[in-house]
DNA sequence: CCTTATTAAATTGTGCCCAATAGAATTGCG
DNA sequence: CGCAATTCTATTGGGCACAATTTAATAAGG
């Protein structure tokens, strides 16, 4: 039996692509239970991981999160993040404010009930991988390939920066 | 040096699941100048993926995709699918017509344009396996684990059919 | 039969995502 | 300085994704 190569992969369950979209869609979902004990969605989630981290334990004013440098880590853009940070500043978890120094920038801050959510959010990640049934190495042998894929996609596509040659 | 477990797991860049959220968005983005020739978003072409697979070679007229079959395929309902599918319709790719036997059930199949735009596609698979840098053997260890972690994410939040025990 | 479940799609409402555009502030340069 | 590029955020508009509800048709049980 020979197929052409086109023929092969073109089907739905030999591409990657479509793994990857549908098991990050199927991910999402199973954030939804252990996310709503907390009230977030998430990408709403996603943006206090980022927060929690900059307002960690060592030196804790490095400089302050702003939009663009949210959008950094995440790679998303303000038409995404301006809306979803009004929803968080609605709900009370975080603070919106136009610099001083620089009116064009947002800095974007924890208040003290965001900062008291983290605690809540301690077991998530041990809960996911339970959920997802996988081990921290199988974790890691998982995650390195896709972040590899990743910076090479960010590299053909670069998120607005400069592109040095 | 010591980091509590909660700590570690809890940093953004360690997290599996944020490095699958944002691959996937990243070559969902990927597709797009790709599929900008077909007229198509990257959702609609997984659409006809399914449709030109059942149109395919042996035996064409199997049991005609509906609503519901092209959901089971791509785990999406009919609150996603339904605009979609009129998308492509207005498109005249696809044809949306009540099943006679069963008013209920809606068949969906591919007009003449919608199955000649299959020529089109079949660079595509291979245009992204050079995008995302990946040959056939890495696609399948990547794709392969990760079709186990959806199984098991469909299998403990099944998309609405009989558990069974 | 005839009523009650069940099923399939469609609809509604909320929240992402992203491209494109607009506004406003700042920077660089002549 | 003055003004043209640049930068940062917000806005707009289209298209997913999904939970919850609705509507219509069929199946099942008495």
């Amino acid at each position: 039996m020979v197929f052409s190569v086109d023929d092969t992969w073109l089907l739905l369950d030999n591409q990657l692509c479509f793994a990857l979209y549908a098991t990050s869609r199927a991910v999402t979902k199973a954030y939804a239970p252990l996310l709503a004990p907390l009230g977030v969605t998430y990408p709403q989630y996603l943006v206090l991981l980022v927060l929690w981290e900059a307002d960690g334990g060592t030196t804790p004013p490095g400089a302050p999160m702003t939009v663009g440098s949210l959008g950094g880590r995440l790679f998303l853009d303000s038409g995404t993040l301006t809306p979803l940070l009004k929803r968080l500043e609605a709900a009370k978890l975080v603070t919106r404010a136009r610099s001083a120094e620089d009116e064009r920038v947002v800095h974007v801050g924890l208040t003290a009930a965001g900062r008291k959510l983290r605690k809540k959010a301690e077991g998530i990640p041990a809960a996911m991988s339970c959920a997802l049934g996988l081990n921290g190495d199988q974790i890691a042998t998982l995650r390195d390939p896709l972040r590899k894929v990743l910076a090479r996609l960010h590299q053909s596509s670069p998120a607005e920066e400069e592109v040095r040659d």
